[in-house]
DNA sequence: TCTTATTTTAGACGCTGTCAAGACTTTTCG
DNA sequence: CGAAAAGTCTTGACAGCGTCTAAAATAAGA
């Protein structure tokens, strides 16, 4: 992967201490981390973190295009780094967000509902993850 | 529709004034309202009916089975009159979400995901609802 | 009626997310 | 260089969602 310093300059966002430990964090985490969460973690790369510098950045990034905001869970939006398409699996014992790739399900019947023009869709799955 | 009255009695829930505005609209609205939404409604048939009243209802009524919650909007959990399985359309200009009926839409490949335990899918569409 | 259990209420609380004002940095350009 | 401008960060305030508690109101039971 690029690192966070070019990615940002890539797209016009000046690289700054704040916006480096955000992003590190955020883009290389395969987990679903609410904004509360990449606070905290951005803080202990960088301390003096403001709560408002992580939100201007998640939403600059989502803007951008870098991170995609999921409405999943209840409580906080969560961010996401994985920009392929894909489905979400939430085990319902733990609250953990799994990706499920795009090719592992498929979803017909779309095209015939005429009322609707769908420009997006994903498949959201709730249950238990087995042991392993 | 059986009557509200009823209904509450069915489920050992005792019929009050605040509890029947609340069941009466939430149960007899297809929109998909948030709990803030019953609150106004509700204080339309009972004025002094408190916010805490509306949720304590809403959450009863869920734990009952009578009502289930979407968490598909940001912002604000949404409540469902609907129990039948379905599928949900939103759309992005006006936020409004609809209901598709589960017989409209074919999901494959969930047996296939070997290391999750799927209890519960839905899919989730955004775009546009065509004029009409 | 007196007692007890259930409900409702108002208000406080914690959390999420946004915003404005001012301080601080970095550019830009004379 | 140095000053102005532009961009960024922080603090603190704010509004909305949802929960909780203590106390008042209501209902139920003996």
């Amino acid at each position: 992967m690029k690192d966070v310093i070019s990615i940002l300059r890539h797209c016009g966002i000046q690289p700054t201490p704040q916006r480096i430990a955000v992003v590190e964090y955020v883009l290389k985490n395969k987990s679903h981390p609410s904004a509360d969460e990449v606070l905290s973690s951005a803080r202990k790369r960088c301390p003096t973190v403001s709560r408002a510098t992580v939100y201007n950045t998640l939403n600059l990034l989502v803007e951008k295009g870098l991170l995609a905001m999921q409405t999943i869970k209840e409580g906080a939006v969560v961010f996401d780094s994985n920009l392929e398409k894909h489905h979400h699996f939430i085990d319902m014992d733990t609250g953990r967000i799994y990706d499920i790739s795009w090719d592992q399900l498929q979803v017909k019947g779309k095209e015939k509902l005429k009322e609707f023009e769908v420009t997006e869709f994903q498949v959201i799955m709730r249950g238990r993850k087995k042991k392993g």
